[in-house]
RNA sequence: GCCCGGGUGGCGAAAUUGGUAGACGCAAGGGACUUAAAAUCCCUCGGUGGCAACACUGUGCCGGUUCGAGUCCGGCCCCGGGCACCA
């Protein structure tokens, strides 16, 4: 065995071995239990970072401790690899997307492979490749077919310089990125998907989710944010007409002392038309930015238009106004403005000097200042005529019956939640299959001629997409007709082809379908790990396309994600780790200087998972000391004769010295088990181990027993370790005199017996503080724990000339002896 | 603004079900080995007082529940993530 630690012959030894085997490549099996670990897959923007390495470490922690559970386990990687920074390198480094994609690809590769990750290669599979978006496009037309797709006009932020439509992240304080031109809107038709229909049963399914974090829940729980309501008439007298207000407050409705328009409603459009300062307004209020965060935090502001609505409930003339914080897509675009019970409506109401009435107090009859701040708590009515002191429940459900009985109102369900856009005015995308002909309108391109190519060989400005730009791209005949038409330009959202891919890699050389029968087997995924910044959006997202799979029978399954680890942020300088953020850390240097290993093992050791990393160079060079250390150790323990460890050994009989040995080994692998099998905690799990092998520092090695637990403990190391260091333990296991590759071992087990103990420390307070630790042995009574409690001297210093109260007894843990004056 | 997290030594953290706060590691200081350095090994390491034994104090802030609170409850402060076109 080599003297010293050389990190990059082991390394590249050990991959040698998973490729040549196929340690890693996965056939469908009846007889085994199936593990399929998936990490989120990345986006391919030139290099690894850090935030990479650790998403992929955790992955593969998980994927080779299954293994060695027995689990028949898959653990696919592909490319995420349409997106917009293909198309700002390409504007900035003249390069078309596709060709630094597939560089990026094959790079990002080379790290991935360097890093020792147990991937499926035989799997990877790229977005941007037609093989893949082929059956995106075709899930569409499905869609299409089923009704859930639908065309609406919806808002882009338009950047009237370079004209060309703007991400969210590219306007920067309200200015395009590039052109600095001050940002507009702009309402232009896009395609949507009609997720809201699944709204009920993705917030329903949910609750099946137990294998995801609570955390996450709640999230999308609040984002699909159903809400049981009233849909309340209120009549408009002068146009003659009524407009619906949605609340989940009826039982304010009498404290409602006027009506907030969106801009974007009909009537405010109506009632601009002879008042040119309302118009001004309206127009001033869609200046307005898209975004949600600037939306909530803007100043809020209003005009009356002189309309007047009737309360449907009191008959009352109350003021028509526009507010800019009226939001147009939720609840018909309009409110009842309760000043006293809202708190947007109430300092609304002081600025422009509404009346504020108060129709709810406390329910155990608390002062309430409305003066103030808004009272927002549900409590007793007051002020409302036959409603007084009616509480919420029973206010909700009179009032409700008194609209139905007018025909001005009927209970409401709504959701938060709304239909996703999947229109992008981009080029590095899916082209959206359809063909919009004169004659016959939209017209999906048949199944026959799909895909649709993506041309490759494009240049772009910064100014719109290319294929606007290319006649032998968007003319083509319509399928229908057959005279001449225009093929859609616009691309998909990203998020399209990432809320499907976890299936696509159950069957990724199937070219007849979009899935088949094996995606049935793999999903749903058993592990999956990621971001926590996806806890939203790609997961709803793919939640919704797993079940509109399972509806087209491609899939078995409700859900696609059994099992959710939503790694934390990797941060630096306290801030988020990104590609367009520029701060990101390449691992390179350190692979190269200390191996993967160290630096896997410094990544699972430096935070539990969920938890933020706060990235640090220092620290490093301690995880790579400990690899050596143990590689020191393995080599003093086998430079003389080497041991064998047979059946017999586990009834030999053991020195104390021994048997705590043992028992140090054997807590160690229950616990380093249930850290990464339960917990996840996989920095405990390394510290575990490093406790353990500073045990065996001090244990001294004289008689052939002695070697052999030393034995027994370095080979348990290995094992246990193989997941988080498995180049270093692949060369470690054999030097021990094992025969084959650690990859296929079996977990180790653990001894029970090596457990017992003849005595064990239990804590003594006094009024909860420790004041004393006595030994007894494991089964010793209360009583007899109480008795040596209080006879021990330390304890008596403070229980002497007072009044015991009572003993408290903790079983194995702790005597907390309770005293008075 | 709304929704979801987090806050413990000089630093990363541990304490799994309310039961010894600071395991494990980093940094620092001291020592051994060496001609010297690196590497390695050993010791110290929350704060205050004390030669020491030990005592008091300490988990963002204020209050509460409990024999006992980092952990539970109420209120606040600060930091991070998401907010629908970054992925």
């Amino acid at each position: 065995m080599e003297t010293n630690y050389h990190h990059k012959q082991i390394e590249a030894d050990a991959q040698k071995y998973w490729n040549k085997n196929r340690s890693f490549v996965t056939k469908e099996d009846p007889k085994a239990e199936k593990f399929y670990c998936l990490s989120m897959f990345p986006y391919p923007s030139g290099n690894i970072h850090v935030g990479h390495a650790r998403n992929y470490t955790i992955g593969d922690v998980i994927t080779r401790h299954q293994k060695m559970l027995g689990k028949n386990v898959m653990q696919p990687i592909g490319w995420d690899a349409f997106g917009l920074p293909a198309e700002n390198a390409a504007i900035k480094n003249n390069v078309p997307p596709a060709a630094w994609t597939k560089q990026n690809i094959a790079h990002m590769k080379y790290q991935l492979q360097q890093m020792g990750f147990g991937y499926d290669w035989s799997r990877e599979l790229a977005t941007c490749d037609p093989s893949y978006y082929k059956w995106e496009q075709w899930f569409f037309l499905q869609l299409y077919a089923k009704g859930l797709v639908y065309k609406k006009n919806s808002v882009v932020n338009w950047d009237p310089v370079d004209q060309t439509v703007l991400a969210n992240e590219q306007v920067v304080n309200g200015r395009g990125w590039r052109s600095g031109a001050v940002i507009e809107r702009k309402e232009i038709p896009q395609w949507f998907l009609k997720i809201t229909d699944y709204a009920e049963e993705l917030l329903k399914d949910l609750d099946k989710l137990t294998g995801w974090p609570e955390q996450v829940r709640t999230m999308q729980r609040n984002w699909i944010g159903k809400s049981i309501g009233i849909n309340m008439q209120f009549r408009i007298p002068q146009y003659n007409t009524d407009i619906t207000v949605y609340t989940t407050r009826p039982d304010t409705v009498l404290g409602a002392t006027f009506v907030a328009l969106a801009a974007e409603h009909p009537l405010a459009t109506k009632a601009a038309l002879n008042n040119p300062a309302l118009s001004d307004f309206i127009s001033q209020c869609k200046q307005t930015t898209t975004m949600e965060a600037d939306f909530a935090t803007m100043e809020k502001v209003g005009m009356d238009t002189g309309l007047k609505a009737i309360n449907p409930v009191t008959g009352e003339q109350i003021p028509v106004w526009v507010a800019n914080y009226v939001l147009a897509e939720y609840g018909g675009g309009a409110l009842m403005a309760v000043p006293a019970h809202d708190q947007r409506d109430w300092e609304f109401a002081k600025k422009y000097d509404i009346h504020i009435k108060q129709v709810v107090t406390a329910e155990d009859g608390s002062a309430v200042n409305i003066e103030q701040a808004a009272y927002t708590d549900k409590g007793i009515l007051i002020n409302s005529g036959k409603y007084d002191s009616l509480d919420y429940d029973a206010a909700f459900a009179a009032i409700l019956q008194d609209l139905q009985q007018h025909g001005l109102g009927e209970q409401q369900i709504n959701y938060r939640l709304r239909d996703w856009g999947v229109s992008r005015q981009r080029y590095w995308g899916t082209p959206i299959p359809i063909i919009n002909c004169s004659s016959c309108g939209t017209v999906p391109v048949p199944e026959n001629d799909l895909p649709v190519l993506l041309p490759e060989e494009v240049e772009l400005t910064g100014a719109g997409s290319p294929l606007g730009k290319m006649p032998e791209f968007y003319e083509v005949a319509c399928p229908k007709c057959g005279i001449a038409a225009t093929r859609e330009t616009d691309t998909f959202d990203t998020f399209f082809e990432s809320s499907w891919y976890y299936a696509r890699f159950a069957c990724p050389d199937q070219n007849k379908a979009m899935l088949d029968e094996r995606a049935s087997y793999w999903t749903p995924v058993d592990q999956y790990i990621g971001g926590i910044e996806h806890a939203i959006l790609h997961l709803l997202y793919a939640r919704f396309f797993h079940k509109a799979m399972r509806d087209l029978g491609l899939v078995n399954s409700d859900e696609p994600f059994a099992n959710l680890l939503t790694q934390g942020m990797v941060l630096k300088d306290g801030s988020k780790m990104s590609k367009s953020k520029g701060n990101t850390v390449d691992p390179q240097e350190l692979i190269e200087k200390y191996g993967a290993d160290t630096v896997r093992l410094f990544i699972m050791f430096a935070a539990p998972p969920e938890q933020s990393l706060e990235w640090s160079d220092a620290g490093v060079e301690g995880a790579y000391r400990f690899l050596k250390r143990l590689w020191n150790t393995v080599h003093h323990h086998v430079s003389d004769e080497t041991v064998k460890i047979d059946k017999s050994y586990y009834t030999k009989l053991f020195t104390s010295e021994q048997k705590k040995m043992r028992h140090k080994l054997h807590s160690t692998l229950q616990k380093v088990s249930d850290d990464l099998e339960r917990r996840f905690t996989f920095n405990t799990a390394i510290a575990a181990n490093m406790e353990l092998l500073n045990a065996l520092g001090s244990f001294q090695v004289e008689s052939q027993l002695d070697k052999q637990v030393r034995q027994e403990v370095l080979n348990s190391v290995v094992l246990m370790l193989a997941p988080i260091v498995p180049h270093v333990t692949h060369t470690l296991w054999n030097e021990l005199g094992n025969s084959g590759a650690v990859v296929e071992e079996a977990w180790p087990a653990v001894d029970d017996t090596a457990l017992e103990q003849d005595s064990i420390t239990f804590v003594v307070q006094v009024n909860g503080k420790v004041r004393a630790n006595i030994t007894a042995a494991p089964d010793t009574s209360k009583e007899n724990l109480e008795k040596l409690a209080i006879a021990n001297s330390s304890v008596q210093k403070f229980t002497e000339n007072k009044l015991i109260k009572k003993v408290i007894v903790v079983p194995g843990k702790l005597i907390n002896i309770v005293v008075g004056e």
